[in-house]
DNA sequence: CCATATTTGTTTACATGGAAACATTACAAA
DNA sequence: TTTGTAATGTTTCCATGTAAACAAATATGG
């Protein structure tokens, strides 16, 4: 007589049931899918995503508190703190106590932090570009859009 | 003469540049506004989203494989080593080397396991209905089925 | 003015998750 | 066979990020 052989469930067989739907699932396995990426194409500067979102406020935004900063970010005051104190370490930023409030501390570029940023600019936001491989650029787009309805962060257009 | 005041800029006048159409970033803002409602509505349970997701997917696949779970949920095979253990311990999961491959461990729920899933289902995943407060109905679907394309998780409707 | 509370950043201790090396088992090739 | 290779899970060590307590400066309320 014939074995049954036990059905092993492989990836792609399993049954995801109601992460179907959960947002939080999915957008915990886009953002993995998308950093997988940005390592493949941006490992080799040594820069993280978060490292780099950093560098780019700060471009934006000169003179920007760090608290601030991290509020923006969503990352944690504690965090930001040691993200910073490398940035400080490797000459791309640097921090000025303002005379206005001697506890807060106001983050600038370095000339070397410009010519880093300034210098890699398009291959960083290149980037953006390519990305994306079972989106149509217009579901990119109306992606992008929602999400940043969601975060809340429609102020217009920006380059 | 007039102090010319120093304009501090807050957070929600941070010119975050390229990142308005960065995908990598926008998934992670929307992340983590996510995760934060979900600990503000299941934080009581100690459950962490990963380890929820964890036992939904063994629960819904009985016998699953430890590495099948980790590859589908995109978690790392030593983490989820720790991860199974802490269930395992709680006595929610029970793991079983298979006799067709002494390599593998196949997991599945107790009858604790069972018991405390579905007795919590509805809360559990009545969450994901009450969510995206700036998004409609309409606009939170279509961010979700999106999401499935990008991740390509386009496996017909589940429940 | 003074006392208290709040804000800002830092420190320390801890939790979370990943990389690399390893042990065991299964598979493939000769 | 048996010899090498790949898959599976575990362990150890390390990187990343958070929580809580803290120090300094500022704001607030009497």
């Amino acid at each position: 007589m014939d074995q049954i052989i036990a059905p092993v469930i492989t990836v792609d067989q399993v049954d995801v049931g109601p992460l179907h739907g959960n947002l939080g699932f999915l957008l915990r396995m886009a953002q993995l899918q998308v950093y997988e990426d940005f390592y493949a194409d941006l490992g080799e500067y040594g820069l993280k995503p978060g490292e780099f979102s950093v560098l780019t406020l700060i471009y934006k935004n000169p003179h920007i508190r760090q608290g601030v900063l991290a509020r923006r970010l969503m990352i944690k005051r504690a965090h930001m703190t040691k993200l910073i104190r490398v940035f400080e370490d490797r000459g791309h930023v640097s921090r000025t106590i303002p005379d206005e409030d001697r506890r807060a501390v106001e983050l600038e570029l370095t000339a070397d932090g410009l010519k880093f940023v300034e210098g890699n600019w398009d291959r960083f936001y290149g980037h953006e570009k390519a990305q994306t491989p079972r989106l149509t650029p217009a579901e990119e787009k109306q992606m992008l859009g929602l999400l940043r309805k969601f975060v809340d962060l429609e102020q217009g257009d920006a380059q």
